[in-house]
RNA sequence: GUGGUUGUAGCUCAGUCGGUUAGAGCGCUGGUUUGUGGUGCCGGAGGUCGCGGGUUCGAGCCCCGUCUUCCACCCCA
């Protein structure tokens, strides 16, 4: 017996309705992408594990989908190693490559290896499948898409401006109304953790903090002293538990916090100038908001952050994501190139967008007539009209099987083609075609001459 | 990686306290004047109840394991 067929977890089909509405928000992407001067890249679905591994974190590392080498690839393993169960170390001979995370650190690795082809500052855009061995839950999965846009080899700050109008223009063209843009900078926690003298702990401090709307207050301070952060230097934190108000206004809460911390206050200069700039610009649908507690997993961003949650009441964590990485070509040799860059989540916007309803009433991209197959001589008749309506820009096909009718006109029905033509022994002698409209069931004959007339209009 | 949850026909789901041959709706298929679909009527096919073990005279139902689904945590798009 057959065995009943399956995906792996976490992976999902797409079908005609489904592809469509992907279509629909990847060509509002890329139209944004490359009226803002991105051009298109891509890069393979797998790399080499030295390539990707170490770049996320300790915990990225377990996400990353390792690929088993092919031949003998135990010969390296001998037996003590093997009983000893270490799978980092054994994973590392038995696997060389693996699937790719995320765009950005291969983006990284594609910039380095091309540097003499590139004119800088280079934009690119890339839309493709990223990887994670993740427990899937919802918006969750362990094959999802994500588009990114990013720029290296520019200290400006207009490109995070930029960036915010990217944001804001593509959640427009959306009709996704009233997203909040939540803006932070690493320097400004990096400050924070200064002024606490607790510099060491800058990604225990920041992750705690992250829940901050979460869990609250009590809760993170609970898990700041698990984290071994002083208990002083938690108390220092008050304030920023307890900010409030306009941008403006948290702004001058924050200057006055890190008045003593350099690198604090350049954070806030970046933010302050940039929120200056799209207060001259303004913006369309989207709000901007300053949010201390904004501190993102990723480790390898050094300036701004952000992130775009979908508008209120929609539970689906952000839909899209950024911020600027001075060192990320570092790593694999290229100094002194700084970069920015945001990613949408194409898999979550999907979600969001159908949850509001707010895909337009699909266009159906199928066929607008199709030729009722009655036998060999009528076939051959309707082939060669078939062919001329397509010449003329037409979506028509001919139903393969003389069939019956009853099913072609039912494929015709089920498939929401909205006109059947048939051509019988009367037409072909009368040089003629029939066109039945599906909705109304009236039918016409005419000459094809007529008949493409009237597709035409 | 941790905790919970789910699995019965192609799909959505019933199935009582463990008791004879596991049901419905939709879909599929055939027929209902053989050149006419979408609403009618009549018939038909389709299930190892996720998989493997166990308890019992007897298991879709109880127990254990495993996979899967969804949710939360960790983390993240």
């Amino acid at each position: 017996m057959a065995q009943k067929p399956s995906i792996p977890k976490g992976t999902r089909d797409f079908s005609p309705n489904e592809m469509e509405r992907r279509q629909y928000i990847i060509d509002i992407l890329k139209h944004r992408f490359q009226l803002y001067g991105f051009m298109p890249i891509e890069t393979p679905s797998f790399e080499n594990s030295e390539t990707l591994l170490g770049k996320y974190g300790e915990e990225g590392d377990r996400l990353i989908f390792k690929i088993l080498n092919n031949g003998a690839f135990l010969d390296k393993v001998d037996d003590e190693l093997l009983s000893s169960k270490n799978e980092s170390v054994i994973t590392s001979k038995i696997s060389d490559r693996a699937l790719r995370y995320d765009l950005t650190v291969p983006f990284a690795r594609y910039v380095v290896q091309h540097q003499n082809e590139i004119a800088f500052p280079f934009k690119r855009y890339q839309i493709q499948n990223v990887w994670r061995a993740d427990r899937p839950q919802k918006g969750r999965f362990r094959e999802f898409t994500q588009c990114d846009a990013d720029v290296v080899g520019s200290d400006s700050l207009l490109q995070e401006v930029e960036f915010i109008k990217l944001f804001d223009d593509v959640f427009t063209d959306l009709k996704l109304n009233g997203c909040t843009i939540k803006i932070n900078n690493r320097k400004i926690l990096a400050g924070i953790a200064e002024m606490m003298g607790a510099e060491d702990k800058l990604i225990d401090f920041t992750v705690a903090l992250d829940k901050l709307d979460k869990i609250g207050a009590e809760q993170v301070k609970t898990e700041m002293l698990d984290k071994g952060i002083d208990p002083q230097a938690i108390e220092k934190l008050q304030p920023v538990f307890e900010l409030s108000g306009s941008f403006e206004e948290k702004i001058t809460q924050m200057k006055s916090l890190l008045s003593e911390s350099t690198i604090g206050l350049e954070g806030i200069a970046e933010l302050e100038f940039i929120k200056n700039k799209l207060t001259t610009l303004k913006m369309k649908t989207a709000h901007l908001d300053l949010d201390i507690t904004l501190a993102r997993g990723l480790n390898y961003y050094t300036g701004c952050i952000f992130e775009v949650s979908a508008p209120q009441g929609v539970n689906i964590g952000s839909i899209s994501g950024g911020g600027r990485y001075d060192d990320l070509t570092g790593i694999f040799g290229m100094k002194d190139m700084s970069g920015v860059g945001i990613s949408f989540g194409l898999d979550r916007i999907y979600l969001v967008l159908e949850e509001l309803h707010l895909f337009p009433e699909t266009v159906k991209a199928g066929v607008q007539a199709l030729f009722i197959n009655f036998g060999e001589a009528e076939a051959n008749y309707c082939m060669e009209w078939m062919f001329r309506f397509r010449e003329s820009g037409i979506k028509t096909e001919l139903f393969p099987d003389a069939g019956k009718m009853k099913k072609q006109m039912t494929y015709a029905d089920k498939n929401e083609i909205p006109f059947v033509i048939l051509a019988g022994e009367d037409e072909i002698k009368a040089g003629k075609l029939t066109l039945k409209h599906m909705k109304t069931g009236e039918q016409e004959t005419l000459s094809p001459e007529d008949l493409l007339k009237r597709f035409a209009e």
